[in-house]
DNA sequence: TTGTATGCGTTATCAA
DNA sequence: TTGATAACGCATACAA
């Protein structure tokens, strides 16, 4: 009546003795002895990690099918030292920008076999290092860094470790892959749009001055000024921190002011979007009164009141091409992966004065 | 001169023979040995799986910090079974809604211990079933499954297997957790919002008809109009996406087929952006000739030009219970959360007739 | 080209 | 309360 009292394998019996009733997943080993090969052999399929004679192959192969077997990635991370995923810190899960890259990094790893970790540093260069870690613990194979505030040096050494692409700062080191958006390029085409259409009293709301890029960007709206014998007026400039309420308290302090502008140029959409809304209030209306041009073009600005012109950033490009440079390293390739140039997508935000 | 023939450990030397020179992650056994102990005592105090004496435990807990020790996850996985993991089936990676909910995941996930693992499902149901493929196969310890397509009997199939927390529908069945939104409630609020302004032809844009939320949100408007005496026109009924253009080209069919009306509710706050800039091209203004609401208040429409009118839907709230009733599945115990009830955000995009 | 044996770092079983 | 010891599922060094 009661079962025997034998000892019984730790977890569910697998393959029992009556019938198929299989429990759980199905292993490597009894792929094997399926196809009536040693689990070696089956591995080397696996990985191509040797030849093997085509009767075994396709015996392997066709007991994989029959038995839908899926190779478990806990136990090759174990085992192998891979667990075919790989780490990306990026700044905040949600973010409209990164969104796309997030994106472009899910669609070229998952089809490779490889599964992203997302990890949120919020710009914090401490909660940077903890992902980091955590993503270490968890043996990631690569690391994708979305620009992110720790320094080179500190890159430089976890790329000793595992290989690192990193966005937003141009870094050659061994084991480490850089791709740079040219934010200077797209300020100085962003100015210069505004240029073209006869402004000269340009407004600058800048980003948050911690973040590399935002220097990029108001050196490029100097530059491109200075280019057209604009002379930049100080007054003129406006500290935002790339969130929509920054680029709305920059317009009502400049308004406040009494300086007169007749453009905006915001070094991202979100303070343009809150530039907008602060000249809605004041009755000012885009573009008739005033210009207003962004930068990184998210998806939403095509749809805004008026829809905004803005400098467009290939995020979900940046997310392939980084997914693809680090498949590159993984694979012990060197990544070719370069960016294209920015260019403005002029909307209707904008019109000659 | 050159290194001995003798063979080497397969992978580097841990703990070499000269010095102190540790290379790569210091291991369990390393802090059994530090501490004089065995390793499966080690194992005990790590998991609070058995009752220790004080000493060995302070042995141990000394060793664990002198030493830096983590634990492996990978191995953990392997061995217990348990990878300290769990899946989040989302629809899109970068989608404005759920993007609040990812972050509200993460935000709980994390400093419990557990890492989300991140991947979308497109609102494709093969797509879906391919990531649950995925997530298996990393042995992720619980599913999240924000709303999808995937039917209720496989989810309690599912079930079966690994604890589920589904949003975005009611399910009650042993081992899944449901969380729904009140959409029914919050259509209605937005369109007793619009009647309570003196509007009675009231527009509809209905979201996807395959989506489950879409239907709930037709029939709050259906049922607050004929609550208030209101006859629905189906002339004012058009059909969206719940993406930006779909919202754009509802109301472009609307204004050509020449049916008046004063207001309108979108059924997602993206349409409702769409909306906004068609009439905004035809010169309509809101709130002042259309008044406009919204569904789901996404981070970006208190910044719109006018700022967005719509039905609040704490999605970042919806995260954390979420995470929360998956960490009170895991440990065994039952989940209560609970989301609150909807309410509307009266903006700028609404005036009384 | 293939199989055998061993190890990856941890948890779980069993006996002490 | 503690310690051997055997898994977990796979990859690799080595022998054949």
């Amino acid at each position: 009546m009661s079962t025997s009292n034998k000892p019984v394998p730790r977890r569910s019996a697998r393959g029992s003795s009556a019938g198929d009733e299989r429990t759980g997943p199905v292993t490597l080993q009894q792929v094997a002895e399926r196809a009536g090969v040693s689990p070696s052999t089956v591995s080397r399929i696996l990985n191509g990690t040797a030849v093997v004679s085509d009767d075994k192959k396709k015996a392997v192969d066709d007991a994989i099918k029959e038995l839908g077997f899926v190779p478990n990635p806990v136990a090759r991370g174990l085992a192998g030292g891979r667990t075919l995923s790989v780490g990306v810190v990026t700044q905040a899960i949600d973010s409209p920008f990164y969104g796309g890259a997030h994106r472009g990094i899910e669609d070229t790893l998952l089809p490779a076999g490889y599964s992203p970790l997302f990890i949120s540093g919020h710009w914090d260069d401490t909660a940077e290092a903890r992902c980091i870690e955590v993503l270490r613990s968890r043996r990631v194979d690569g690391l994708i860094v979305l620009t992110g505030r720790m320094d080179d040096e500190a890159l430089k050494g976890l790329a000793r470790q595992l290989p690192i692409v990193v966005t937003g700062r141009d870094l050659s080191a061994p084991g480490v892959y850089s791709l740079n958006f040219d934010d200077l390029h797209g300020a100085r085409l962003a100015t210069e749009h505004l240029l073209s259409l006869g402004h000269k009293r340009i407004a600058f709301i800048g980003g948050d001055p911690l973040h590399p890029d935002s220097g990029k960007r108001e050196q490029g709206y100097r530059e491109a000024l200075q280019a057209h014998g604009v002379a930049v007026d100080e007054a003129l400039l406006q500290e935002g921190n790339y969130q929509e309420e920054s680029g709305l308290q920059a317009i009502e302090r400049l308004l406040a002011s009494g300086v007169p502008f007749t453009a905006i140029f915001a070094a991202n959409d979100q303070m343009a979007f809150g530039a907008a809304l602060a000249l809605h209030r004041r009755g000012l209306r885009v573009p008739h009164d005033v210009s207003l041009v962004g930068f990184d073009d998210v998806a939403t600005s095509s749809f805004t009141v008026p829809p905004l012109s803005s400098v467009h950033q290939p995020v979900y490009e940046l997310g392939r091409l980084a997914a693809t440079a680090m498949l590159d390293l993984l694979a012990g390739r060197q990544p070719e992966a370069a960016l294209p140039a920015p260019h403005i997508v002029v909307r209707e935000s904008t019109a000659a004065i």
